[in-house]
Formats: C-alpha cells, sequence, structure tokens
RNA sequence: GCGCCCGUAGCUCAGGAGGACAGAGCAACGGUUUCCUAAACCGUAGGUCGCAGGUUCGAGUCCUGCCGGGCGCGCCA
C-alpha cells in the first residue's frame, strides 16, 4: 500500500491533467501535511504557483481543481480557503480501511522499494591502533541505524567498516609487541591484549622517549609495507586481537558490520595513481603527486592540491579513498555510497567526489553522499573527555548508562506503585535495554547536522522525548493485551475496523503515516525524523488511552469495539517495536 | 584571507520540497486518579526565528551583505 500523501498526490495530478490539460503534466502537486488541523489533513498549494502559468486566479484554479478532483472515498469534500489553499480531511471510514488492510501485513503497510539499490554503507570506520571511544558512538549508531532502514526497504546494503589497519603507528605498536611478547610470533593466535588503550599508550611513550625504539618502530613499518613475513603476521595478531575488541562492542549494540581494513585496498593504490597520471588528472607538484580541483583553495588562494602520492612515494587516505570508492562501484556493483562521518570531513569528500566525477569512475548513475554529523559536548559545552582529559572509552560510557539505568530501575522496585518484582535476571535485561536505549536515542533524536550536548539525566528521564519513555510506551500497550486476556498475534486477521471517537481518529492517522516517515527517512538518510514520528505516536497512544480524553479499551462494548480497539493497540505496539528496532533500540515487554 | 556548518522560548532542541497566527520537551504555574501501567493526561505562560536588505502572491526556510560562534584549508585520518 502506498502512503496516503502519495495517494492524495496522484489524485491531484489526475485532476491536474482533467482540468487543465497537458500544459501542467510535471507540475508538483503540492501535497503536504496540514499545518493546523482546523484545515484538516492535508492541503494542495498548487493553485497559488500555478496562476501567473494559466492567467487566472489562483482561486478560481483551485476551485476548477476541486471540481476536477476524484476524492471522496478518501476524503470529506475538499474547501477552498484563503488565496487558494485547497485542505482535505480523510475520512473516519477510509482511515478504518487502510487500517484493515493493514492489520495483519508484517510491514505494517510500508511498501518495499519498488527499484531495490545497492548501496555501501560506510560508517564506524574504526582505527585499529586505539580503542572505541565516544567518538565512535554516533556514525556507529547512526550507520546501524540507516542500515537497518534501507535494507527494511529492500535495498541491498554492504555494511562497511573502513577499517583504519595501516599508517605509521603500526610501525611502533608491531614493535612494541615485538619486544613484550616475542611468542607472538609462533603462535599468532594466542596474542590477547587486556587493554588497548593502554597498549597504546605504552608503546607511545617508549616512542617519545626511546630514541632506540623510535628507530625501531620505522623500521618496522618499512618490514611491514616491504611484505616481511615475521612482521606481517604480528600485524595479523594485533589487528585481529583488536577488532575482536571492537566486535565485542558491537555485539553489544547489536551492529553488524563487515570489517574491510584500508590495507585491503593497497595492491590498488599505485594503478590508482598511474591512471589518474594517465588521463592527465595527476600532477607532480612539490614532489608529491596530486589532484588539482576546481573551486577548492588553500590558504593563499592558490589551488588546493588532493595529494594522493606524497613525495616520500607513500599514499594516503585519498589515495585509499578513491581505491575503495572504486572498488565498490566497479567490482561490487554499488551504485549509491554513503559515508557517514563528523561533518569536519566534508572538504575531504567533497574533493574525493569531484574526483570520482572526473575520473569517469563514478558515473551519472551513481549516488555519492557524504552525511556529516555534528560533535558531542559534554554539559558545559566542551568535549567529553576524562577527568585525565583522555577519550572515555565507548565500552566505559555503555558500562555507565546500563548502571545508571538500573539505579532508576531499582528506585522504581523499591516504590509500590511502580515496583514490578523482577528477578535479577530480568532487572539485567531490563536495565541494559533502557541504557544502550537511552544513548542511541538521544543520539539520533538531533538533527545530523548539530552538535548536541551528552546529559545522562535527559537522556534517562522518563518524562519527554526519551528512550525510557519510548519504552514505556510500548510496554504499557503490551500489558494492555495481557490484562485483556488475551495475545494481539491470536486476533482475527480480518477484524472489522470502526474508527468514531476523535482519540481513535487521531491514533489511525498516526499510525497510517509511519510508510511516509519510513520512506522520508531512506530518502534522506535523517533519523530524527524517525524518533519525532515515534514519539508523535507515543502521546497519540496515550491520549487515546487517557481515561479523560481517550476511549476504554479492555472493558469496552460491545465485544466489536472492544476488539477493534485492542487491534488499534496492537497496531500501536508493533509500530513502536519496528520502529524503535529500525533505531537499534529493543524494546521489553514490561518495565 | 578563502570555504563549509550553525545562530529559533529561560534551558535542550525540532521545523520536510517556500505556504495560512512559529513547534516540542524540560524547567515554571494550574488542573486530572472509586476506573485498563499517573513512568500518564489536560491546560496556562513564555520567541522582533542573530541584524539589514532582496526575490516571491507568500520567507524561519531561497539570494546578497553584515554581526556572533564552530570547523576545515599541501604531503595525519
Amino acid at each position: 500500500m502506498r502512503p496516503i500523501r502519495r495517494q492524495i498526490e496522484q489524485r491531484v495530478v489526475d485532476a491536474l491533467a482533467q482540468a487543465f490539460g497537458s500544459s501542467v503534466a510535471d507540475v508538483d502537486p503540492q501535497v503536504r501535511a496540514a499545518g493546523d488541523p482546523q484545515f484538516g489533513d492535508f492541503q494542495s498549494n498548487v493553485a497559488m504557483g500555478l496562476a501567473k502559468k494559466l492567467g487566472r486566479k489562483p482561486r478560481e484554479i483551485a476551485e476548477a481543481l476541486v471540481r476536477a478532483l476524484r476524492i471522496e472515498d478518501m476524503c470529506d469534500p475538499p474547501e477552498v480557503a484563503g488565496p487558494g489553499f485547497i485542505n482535505l480531511r480523510l475520512r473516519a471510514d477510509f482511515l478504518a480501511g487502510q487500517l484493515a488492510a493493514i492489520q495483519s501485513d508484517e510491514r505494517l503497510g510500508v511498501p518495499r522499494a519498488v527499484r531495490p539499490e545497492h548501496v555501501a554503507l560506510d560508517f564506524s570506520s574504526v582505527n585499529l591502533a586505539k580503542e572505541m571511544h565516544v567518538g565512535h558512538l554516533r556514525s556507529t549508531i547512526v550507520g546501524e541505524c540507516l542500515a537497518r532502514v534501507l535494507e527494511w526497504l529492500g535495498h541491498d546494503v554492504e555494511r562497511i567498516n573502513h577499517v583504519g589497519d595501516w599508517g605509521t603507528q603500526f610501525g611502533m605498536l608491531l614493535q612494541h609487541v615485538r619486544e613484550t611478547q616475542p611468542e607472538v610470533l609462533e603462535t599468532p593466535d594466542s596474542f590477547r591484549v587486556g587493554d588497548l588503550e593502554e597498549f597504546y599508550r605504552r608503546a607511545k611513550a617508549r616512542f617519545d622517549e626511546d630514541a632506540a625504539f623510535a628507530d625501531a618502530a620505522r623500521r618496522a613499518v618499512v618490514d611491514l609495507q616491504g611484505g616481511d613475513p615475521g612482521a606481517r603476521t604480528i600485524w595479523q595478531a594485533f589487528c585481529r586481537e583488536s577488532l575482536r575488541h571492537c566486535h565485542e562492542i558491537y555485539d553489544r549494540l547489536g551492529v553488524r558490520l563487515e570489517d574491510v581494513g584500508e590495507s585491503f585496498y593497497n595492491e590498488m593504490l599505485p594503478g590508482v595513481v598511474a591512471e589518474l597520471r594517465e588521463m592527465g588528472l595527476a600532477v607532480e607538484s612539490e614532489g608529491a603527486v596530486c589532484v588539482f580541483l576546481e573551486g577548492f583553495k588553500n590558504r593563499a588562494g592558490e589551488p588546493l592540491p588532493m595529494i594522493i602520492q606524497k613525495s616520500d612515494g607513500g599514499y594516503n587516505y585519498d589515495t585509499t579513498d578513491l581505491a575503495a570508492a572504486r572498488y565498490r562501484i566497479e567490482k561490487l556493483g554499488v551504485r549509491r555510497l554513503i559515508y557517514i562521518t563528523d561533518k569536519r570531513q566534508r572538504q575531504h569528500f567533497d574533493m574525493l567526489f569531484a574526483a570520482l566525477r572526473k575520473a569517469g569512475w563514478a558515473g551519472d548513475d551513481v549516488s555519492l553522499e557524504h552525511i556529516g554529523f555534528g560533535m558531542v559536548h559534554g554539559e558545559g559545552g566542551r568535549p567529553i573527555k576524562t577527568r585525565e582529559g583522555g577519550a572515555i572509552k565507548l565500552v566505559s560510557l555503555l558500562d555507565e548508562a546500563e548502571a545508571r539505568a538500573r539505579e532508576l530501575l531499582e528506585a522504581n522496585e523499591k516504590n509500590p506503585e511502580t515496583a514490578r518484582g523482577f528477578g535479577a535476571e530480568e532487572m539485567a535485561q531490563v536495565a541494559r535495554a533502557v541504557g544502550l536505549g537511552a544513548v542511541r536515542y538521544a543520539d539520533l533524536l538531533h538533527n545530523l547536522a548539530s552538535d548536541y550536548t551528552f546529559s545522562w539525566d535527559k537522556m534517562l528521564a522518563m518524562d519527554g522525548n526519551t528512550a525510557p519513555y519510548m519504552m514505556y510506551a510500548y510496554a504499557r500497550v503490551r500489558s494492555i493485551g495481557r490484562k485483556a486476556g488475551l495475545d494481539f498475534a491470536a486476533l482475527p486477521a480480518g477484524l472489522p475496523i470502526v474508527i468514531e471517537h476523535p482519540s481513535e481518529v487521531g491514533l489511525a492517522k498516526a499510525l497510517l503515516q509511519f510508510a511516509e516517515v519510513i520512506e522520508q527517512v531512506a530518502a534522506d538518510l535523517r533519523p530524527n525524523m524517525l524518533t519525532e514520528y515515534l514519539y508523535d505516536l507515543s502521546r497519540t497512544f496515550s491520549t487515546f488511552y487517557d481515561r479523560k480524553t481517550g476511549v476504554r479499551v479492555i472493558d469496552a462494548e460491545p465485544e466489536a469495539v472492544r476488539l477493534c480497539r485492542l487491534r488499534l493497540c496492537d497496531l500501536t505496539a508493533r509500530t513502536l517495536k519496528r520502529g524503535l528496532w529500525l533505531l537499534g533500540i529493543e524494546t521489553v515487554e514490561r518495565m
């Protein structure tokens, strides 16, 4: 089933053709959600824009359009208002029909993509030299969310962890392994590091203080790049161990990623440079091989190069990213490349995309998108740091989230009014879901482009637009089924749906918006549209279920009405669960 | 100096593709529980959308110029 707005658009397009002929064939019908409930649910603003084109008054156009509009099965008679707005109000029986049609649809009325795309979603992008810290959080959370949304719509998504497993700092680490755990050479699988961060700090300290070690570290880089078997063995052991740490976190967060190290592209790099030189795009400048692209300037106002081979012959991330993008397009057959990094890398990606286009490696049929997100600040506006000024480990942050969630839940257990009687296992499960959910939700709630302030108190609040509120809303709906003595899933598939009470109408409309929201999130890659929708749905449900503003449910009569309302509860629960799942948030049956 | 992003209520933030009087949450104030999870709901108050021009029938949204903040700008990623 298509989103309601799409259905309306089609009717307006048909009416335009009917009333004004082919001259308006390509005109946007300008169907929008109504700005104010008093104007109905949707409005078309097309008449005003058409006034000049058709040389008639906007109201006349609107009225002619309304006469041609065949929409009586969906809406009350359309009204022309103001300068030429066409206001549309959905009929309750139409809403009921739509809900009846999707009531046993696992996809809740969200259609699969008509043209599934092969997408490369590049996110998380850890560096193996160090442990994951808070800086990796946003890319990982946002990436997982967008991957789920795109996959659920039927797109084929490569979830790529573009792993930093190469570069000069590996010489230092390698040498440190060689000296502290020489047995790794014999039994590489046995290599373990309890605390990667500490390991890095020690290696770095030695590098800075011990000239002999620093020399050995530099030689280790040369060994590694030269393909020395011993160096490679240790390097592989280190990478494996570091990735194991990463995947502990990914598993905990329910994040699925395919690791592709930068080193994977090493052998393609000379070819990238050679081909760009052959095309005449790359030239030598100050000893480095550079691509100069229009519109990029340095401080002095001179052309800013994209350096693809350093003067020492080495390659850098521009080269690797070019090779990786090309590989994804040519070898994997990807047609939409999405990179999720912080917004400071914007210029790098602008240049990368420009170079890919210019080289012809990304044709017109390939979409290149950089999703740059803002910084996460600590309370007080400064970057989040430990007391010592270091980056906070991601694992510590997640531990704290769960611990704080548990404190709240335990406080509730002490209050007879809110106690649920959780056993140890359920407590742990709920604390985990709430803690991790809170961190995630707070991140996805904000517009990606904005910086935001990280606040435990705000994200764990029971009131307001938070994960605990959303999860509680879900648990509350689920408890209705239990209280009513039925399993929602056991409701008959073809229940007659009748929508009458204002709170039923409101809930029906909210439920039927889901498809449009998902479509938008996938197109614009903006998870906050989904959090906003889910929050609105929860509140609408609370109004529906409220003793003052809403309707009786469990004890409603007659039975047909009761079942119908229970079905609305069921649809709400499933929509919330699916929506939260798309955000990467687990639901619990009670809390 | 050039480029990118941002500036909306006391605070934290939304504002889709330009549309009708600018939204939410928190905080503040005031209501609602013989009744399905009150971890809820309802209401009140609070804003010259940084400033000034421009385009348009219509601008928080698009354009230009200022002011204020963040970030980036040749061999790190």
